[in-house]
DNA sequence: TACGATGTTGACGCGCTGTCAGGATTTCGC
DNA sequence: GCGAAATCCTGACAGCGCGTCAACATCGTA
């Protein structure tokens, strides 16, 4: 039986099925069908993940969570893997924008990005429904890293923003390598804490994070040029 | 079979065993045995995780390049998460004095305290035989982090280090556990590139990460303080 | 309506998991 | 030394997850 919009947690479950196409006849039922497959098994996937962890999941849960058969799951995804990567893609994707509207609000403000950026990660973080944020709840789990080809687009371009605005600031002498590595190292680490409750204040820990690499930055150069 | 002393990738194998007890008769053989099986474990794990990384290996892999039955394995450990645990715990204890001696050989000198630490850690997770280091230099595998109490207890300890250093400077302002988790996350993360490669240069790398996390604080502190 | 295309189903073989009764080896009391 | 008891190693076993595939159901199309 396939699934059709059945995702049970949030929609009450309409009767009449019957009725050609009742709402929105965009296109074949094969493609609807398809499309809600997927869509289960993803919301089955975030709800198993934030349940039983990466490693305690097993693509059995997954499907069983669904009303499909166990074969159908690997018409969607080789492997529970590649689930997480979607779901991971899915909150990146939600993500991007608000990064976007960070560069483009703060103008040639470097101070202004970085306050806004490290408050926007943490407010998704602590916010949005995504597979890392239920799973980092969990008690002591092991907790798993992924590098998506999406999560490197993603470090990319908030590279290339930063080199913009160190060029901006005459910060010749910073790697930007070293200097965005240390702004995810810093990001990941505070967000951490963040999601476990052991730092409360997002906006005291986004401004101490913004101030943090500015004056790194500057010291860094100052040093290098000695 | 049990194993005594069968690391075989390293030792020549001896073939007098008859001998009662050659070089120490320090304890009863049961105990011997014991951390000869223990030992060769962990060895085993050691190489099978770097061959197949977390995910990719079974308690059977490991076994298997042992000469013991498959259930012996569950008397020294619960799951292959314990194998890794223990693992890791041995690489904090080589890493641990390390630490020490920084802040020892440091006296007074923040900015030398950094450096050193830094240095050291680099250093370490290049150099040491530790499972984290093998298995990132995996292709493109999705990483695993642990947070054992002992791994905890070393969190604790560089950031009471860390806490002393800050009111010695008048560091008031800044919140301990925040640069506590920003140092960390820098280090994690350049480490992460210096073990991919995308960052050569250890010294380098050190020096930046110290300047950094100083000029950081001290912009903390008098943003802060304004 | 009928036929091909496409997607679903669930049983199957394989391998891994953790356990346990039976057997081998060591220790200890004499 | 010797026998009993304690220790712990062994490998088979039941249970389960994995990925596959032949049979089947459903959809698109003429």
């Amino acid at each position: 039986m396939q699934v059709l919009r059945a995702m049970k947690s949030t929609s009450v479950s309409v009767e009449k099925d019957k009725s050609e196409s009742p709402e929105g006849n965009q296109a074949g039922k094969r493609e609807q069908t398809k499309l809600a497959n997927r869509a289960a098994i993803l919301e089955a996937g975030r709800q198993i993940f934030a349940e039983l962890g990466y490693e305690g999941t097993t693509v059995r849960d997954i499907i069983r969570r669904t009303e499909l058969a166990s074969g159908t799951f690997y018409n969607y995804f080789k492997s529970k893997e590649e689930v997480f990567h979607a779901l991971h893609d899915d909150g990146l994707a939600r993500f991007k924008p608000l990064l976007r509207a960070a560069r483009e609000s703060a103008g040639q403000d470097f101070q202004g990005f970085m306050i806004t950026a490290f408050g926007a990660y943490f407010n998704f973080l602590l916010n949005d429904q995504s597979v890392d944020r239920e799973m980092a709840a969990m008690p002591d789990w092991t907790r798993v890293r992924f590098d998506t080809p999406e999560s490197l687009a993603l470090f990319d371009e908030l590279k290339s923003d930063i080199v913009a605005f160190a060029t901006e600031f005459n910060l010749d002498q910073v790697d930007p390598e070293l200097l965005t590595a240390s702004c995810i190292g810093i990001a990941q680490e505070i967000g951490d804490r963040l999601l476990r409750g052991r730092i409360k204040d997002i906006e005291a820990a986004a401004r101490f994070a913004a101030y943090f690499v500015l004056g790194g930055s500057q010291r860094v150069q100052s040093e290098m040029q000695a």
